[in-house]
DNA sequence: GTGAAAGCGCTAACAG
DNA sequence: CTGTTAGCGCTTTCAC
């Protein structure tokens, strides 16, 4: 393995040289610059990461900490965030909590704090005041990404309007029985997200001038089987259909039209059926959906933190734990409006498919509507 | 930040001292131990990733490298890696290598030679000896997870085992035009896993005295969409239709199932349908599958190479280039044993739900086979 | 069992 | 634009 020293002396550099024209800061001649990356590439060198960390203070890596891996929505947000990094030169390192419950625990009293990143990217995890702040005080910018976090940075998409969008969508076809799944208790403690979605949802209701029926609303866990589950029960009683449903999730959708199809009727024939995704499969069930790109917000949330770490003061905060709060001497005002936390709103669109119509008419005549799908 | 002289300050002891009571390494006494880890935990003392792997060559942390995130094997196999991982309290860094051509190379070429890891794990990626070569020769023990490496060490499941498995359990329940649907060229190239698969069907096949009819077999993409549209050729003609299927993956025999409906034939009544992974939906589709446990792979990598890292020599290779091969001096036996490329396998078993049963006679008499699934 | 001291390989002032 | 010089914060011989 050579060294930074193996590079300086056959390009007849100094070491100092050699590490200005390899990381491009600092101003190192045109001639200069060449030939050390010449030296470089001919013998192979490459930077030590751990050297480099340890002399700069920057890793050059940063934490991704997701609370599961088999889920489409965290790995297209990983997905993103990788290709972004990995285009700027970062690793990426990932954190993921689906084991017991020590693990959390570990990795953010240890693993997050023992300056292996440089900045950290929380999917879809609601972090109390604590774990973001002891980040912060370190001098790690964090982000959230599908939710907010306490006094940090978000990357996140309308929740409120992903669920009127779907819901004018199926009102502008005519339907006025609408049923909504969203997610079961468990889901809804981290981040409101279902919720978020049903208060679009009966918004957009009440602003055509219908009342939503809550009787028609049911929880499940965002999974095929879940919204099966969920619309078995819906449609159970043909007297009492609901000619739409909403589901906060493409996967309940799927699960839905599953369950249609099981009970006979056809979708969107004697059903419409709206998810919120985009997922691989929407295509193949020919689902109309709200598509919200997650690996746009893993670009995103990593523009956004690489911003402040580039920016960033080498060393973080203070040795002293009980420094008197010197008020930082008036930054200049760029600095300082980046430094505080700010909403990345990303945009989601709707995409029709073939899983939503007009309702059938009323009474069952022969429907002019499409038979099953596919 | 408090670092580790504050530490040894607090306990009354060197930074020596308090290194070897944090990790264990050297031998500290009782008391100076329990002193010190109080002392750490009181302050907050975490240690300096980078300056400890400087200091000992050691990052604690290890590289994955992936084709794809978005499909179920891979992320199992991460999910098992990284709880094995977190348990020992190594990180894990992620690379993932959907995005353009050059981020392979980038990958091989810079990130994981820049000393960030200390050992890698490739899942279904085939690496050609000069990547795995230069990793070895950079000290980085490599292990393959779903396939095997060049000169490295892997942890594979028995594909060809897996086809007869599966071709015996259709062939026991009486099944003769069984149609086998595996990947196609693209999927084949980089590992062969459809081919083997094959090879024991056709094994199974010939064994239990039947000829493979090769006309019924199909290639895919291991996805519903593929399996689907297979299953739909494969099903076309009433008259000479298969009584089963065995798909090379779960998702592809679900697309099988989903087909299978469209077309009014019920599962298993006048197919049977038999996968490979056991996927979190094999269980709401009723898929009789073959499951060969991700996780486990990815554990299994992460014990074998941690096997080697812990007792690898602090040092790469010599950072002279041209250095006279010096033959080793004769090592103990149970190094040289470890440090050669092992395989380790790992078992698959044989998950009995209720997509597979005995063909339905051959006219078409009122079968007893049960309706639509669910 | 413990301490002193010499780096690990690089970067970042500071001069020039 | 380039070289010199201190470290970055630990780990690890080597003594004791």
């Amino acid at each position: 393995m050579p060294g930074i020293d193996d590079v300086a002396r056959l390009a007849g550099v100094s070491t100092a040289t050699v590490s200005r024209a390899l990381s491009g800061n600092g101003s190192v001649s045109d001639r200069t610059r060449t030939r050390v990356a010449e030296v470089a590439a001919s013998i192979g060198y490459v930077v030590s990461s751990d050297a480099s960390s340890l002399a700069s203070g920057r890793t050059r890596n940063i934490g991704v900490v997701v609370p599961h891996l088999n889920r489409w929505f965290f790995t297209s947000v990983i997905e993103g965030a990788e290709r972004a990094l990995l285009r700027r030169g970062y690793d990426l390192t990932l954190y993921n909590l689906s084991g017991d419950d020590g693990e959390r625990r570990r990795v953010f009293d240890h693993h997050l704090l023992r300056n292996r990143v440089d900045a950290v990217i929380a999917v879809a995890l609601a972090l109390d005041e604590d774990e973001v702040g002891r980040l912060l005080s370190l001098g790690k910018p964090i982000a959230g990404v599908g939710g907010p976090l306490p006094g940090a940075s978000a990357i996140t998409i309308d929740d409120i309007a992903v669920g009127r969008l779907a819901t004018d969508h199926l009102i502008g076809l005519g339907h006025r029985r609408i049923a909504y799944i969203g997610g079961s208790e468990e889901w809804d403690l981290e981040f409101h997200t279902p919720t978020k979605r049903r208060l679009g949802f009966e918004a957009a209701l009440r602003d055509a001038g219908h009342a939503p029926d809550l009787d028609r609303n049911r929880g499940a866990d965002f999974t095929i089987p879940g919204g099966h589950a969920a619309a078995m029960e819906l449609l159970a009683d043909p007297a009492d259909r609901p000619t739409a449903i909403f589901a906060a999730s493409d996967e309940m959708a799927i699960g839905c039209i599953l369950a249609a199809r099981e009970l006979g009727l056809s979708v969107p024939g004697d059903l419409s059926v709206i998810g919120v995704d985009d997922h691989p499969l929407a295509d193949f069930f020919g689902l109309t959906t709200i598509s919200q790109h997650p690996e746009l917000q893993g670009e995103e949330a990593v523009e956004l933190l690489l911003r402040s770490v580039e920016r960033g003061r080498r060393r973080p905060g203070p040795r002293t734990t009980a420094a008197t709060a010197l008020p930082t001497p008036p930054a200049d005002d760029a600095d300082a409006d980046d430094e505080r936390p700010v909403t990345v709103p990303v945009a989601v669109d709707l995409v029709v498919r073939s899983s939503t119509a007009p309702p059938a008419p009323a009474h069952p005549a022969l429907s002019a509507g499409s038979p099953n799908e596919r």
